[in-house]
DNA sequence: GAATACTCCGAACAATCGTTTGGTAAAGGG
DNA sequence: CCCTTTACCAAACGATTGTTCGGAGTATTC
């Protein structure tokens, strides 16, 4: 509506912000609605059903992290410390106002053994986290390890989120880029 | 009802059975009732609501802690590495069979923002718990590096427990009970 | 053995849920 | 200028939500 967004983006937008404050289940269509100024019918124009906005926010979510995070991080044209000290960057600029941590693991946690449809999505964004993380530490490592330690850091991230949203500390959060950044920058 | 069990005491058991399962807005009444053995309307005899169900899990998942993880963890009449040992057995056992996490985290994620009264105890849970590990830890460390390290162990617990109920995939969940056992155990 | 308390049923409540439908007004293309 | 498509409204759909309430059956107490 307002601007020059299209409906079917200021949907996914507002359908995003208000899942990251209070979830998906306690969401009711109609909240979305509102926020986006038409009637909850009118939803039904651009989305099948609640689940598929729900697909729709998650693709959107997958894409921009594809974008700015993963396709940077396996890029092996840059050399692997600036690769590290941008990756960081760009994670903590996208968390930086975003004091309920990341959607995807949140949507996990709440939906993860109940909903299968979306959960593989979730599970495909998690993975190919760790696999861009592989690429970029995998000349100092076998792949095997490097795999396994960039499953650790993706685990240790989401940890460091939940303790931001627990009491705003930020520590083990800033602690796990550094540790990502040592092997790939030396000493 | 089946058992000795108070009906009071089953209608939580259930209720956290399914909590764990689908978190708690996406449960129904009904469900829970169903699962007891009785009619919906039935569980006004016993809570006054639906919330007031889920404070009665979270209560009783709070004593289950005290008693088997936070009180031992205290006992300064017993050496810290015991401790630290016995600590990561008692997790592991809690968490051994419920691929499903921690559901205090998870709840935590699905309605911290949105539900003040439920997320206090969520956060107290999680204070205590980090208090509990300051105090194992906090003959090696000053007090307040202790809390520090114990508040990113809490963080890489439930990252650990995040990437389980992912892939299945353990190292992270094992590899933060070895990491606090050192500083407590020597070299 | 009457009175009281506990446990739970059965039915109903208003409210809200996600979804469907029929229609209208505007826009775009030929 | 007609025809199709797009964008959305207005109203209703049946189902389900959490909750309330009067009473029945059973156990406990005096």
């Amino acid at each position: 509506m307002a601007g020059n967004k299209s409906s079917r983006e200021n949907i996914l937008d507002e359908a995003e912000r208000i899942f990251r404050f209070q979830g998906y289940s306690r969401t009711a269509i109609k909240e979305i609605a509102d926020a986006c100024g038409i009637l909850k019918g009118s939803l039904y124009h651009y989305f099948a059903s609640k689940e598929d906005i729900l697909l729709g926010v998650l693709d959107r979510i997958q894409e921009r992290f594809e974008d700015q995070i993963f396709t940077p991080l396996c890029d092996e044209t840059t050399n692997p410390c600036i690769r590290a000290s941008e990756y960081a960057r760009d994670i903590a600029a996208i968390f930086y106002d975003k004091p309920e941590g990341c959607l995807v693991a949140n949507l996990l946690l709440e939906m993860y053994q109940s909903d299968k449809k979306p959960a593989e999505r979730m599970k495909r964004f998690f993975e190919r986290w760790e696999e861009a993380v592989g690429r970029l530490i995998e000349t100092r490592y076998d792949w095997l390890i490097a795999k396994e330690i960039a499953r650790d850091h993706v685990g240790l991230v989401q940890g460091g989120l939940m303790l931001i949203q627990l009491h705003g500390d930020d520590h083990l959060f800033r602690r796990t880029f550094e540790e990502i950044r040592k092997p790939v920058c030396q000493g």
